[in-house]
DNA sequence: ATACCTGTTTCCCG
DNA sequence: CCGGGAAACAGGTA
């Protein structure tokens, strides 16, 4: 599920617990989620604590509990975060369940590609502070699609958007949603791409990114029925707009679905 | 059974 | 050193 909007919406599923003390805390024996991290410290460090705040950066999120700690947690491919009860019952993919008096916030990864990290300090931990600038905020600009477009003239431009380097919260499905809206082959290289590509490209992504967050974002589920999003994911569909064949094939190392005779 | 998967990291090559 | 691509991670689902 996890892109930009979805893992935004995730974040939310867990606001019961703001302004609550935690009165447990369940950490999976294997998981490697923690692969960064010793198990213990969490049981250590959020036991009697409170969650005060949480964040979402594309596809990162931090939760800030009293006395300067920080849990990051990303959901990998498979990850979920779920408001459970306070007597919720732990399910064999759980990795973390934080307990309080009147919820359980959970943390289930079956894959276990996510990712969970804890840091007690004063000031923000180093891998939230050094995130790049978000693709729906102030500071994401045309000059940082172009940069990354010059850089990397070999790559497909497809692979590109996926980069969280430059484009934080671009996932697979977003990427093609914005190379379809841009009339852009998604195995076209980064060196073949004009500037007036670039430019309708850079208004794509802001299109997408924004829509996403005002659809799934808030309400979870599914972007608008014209998106391309809902053909995506089997074969035989049509263009949304055009009603040319659809086709799925593996560019940049995912599968990529895209309308051949739309997008050049 | 077999293939596939909304993600990232690591390893290898040029 | 850098850029790019494939493999690996692991389990559920069709």
């Amino acid at each position: 599920m996890p892109e930009l909007a979805e893992v935004a919406f995730a974040c939310s599923k867990w606001d019961a617990g703001l302004g609550k003390k935690v009165i447990g805390v369940f950490t999976h024996p294997t998981s490697r989620v923690y692969r960064d991290e010793s198990r213990d410290s969490f049981v250590e460090l959020l036991y009697k604590s409170t969650l005060l705040s949480s964040h979402t950066h594309g596809k990162q999120m931090l939760f800030k509990f009293s006395g300067n700690i920080f849990i990051g947690l990303h959901l990998g491919m498979t990850g979920k975060l779920i408001l459970g009860p306070k007597n919720y019952k732990q399910q064999k993919h759980d990795a973390l369940v934080i307990i309080q008096s009147q919820n359980s916030l959970v943390f289930q990864d079956p894959r276990q590609f996510g990712r969970i990290r804890i840091h007690k300090e004063k000031n923000l931990p180093s891998w939230w502070r050094n995130l790049p600038p978000s693709i729906i905020g102030k500071n994401f600009s045309s000059e940082i699609l172009e940069s990354a477009i010059y850089r990397h003239k070999r790559k497909p431009i497809k692979a590109l958007l996926l980069d969280q380097r430059y484009f934080p919260g671009i996932g697979n499905w977003m990427a093609d949603e914005i190379l379809w809206r841009s009339m852009l082959n998604p195995a076209k290289l980064c060196g073949k791409i004009t500037d007036s590509e670039i430019n309708k490209l850079f208004n794509e992504i802001l299109f997408v990114a924004r829509g996403a967050m005002k659809s799934i974002g808030v309400k979870g589920g599914d972007p608008p029925k014209t998106w391309l999003f809902h053909k995506r994911w089997n074969n035989g569909n049509l263009c949304p707009k055009t009603k040319t064949a659809l086709v799925r094939e593996t560019i940049g190392g995912r599968t990529t679905c895209w309308a051949p005779a739309v997008q050049s």
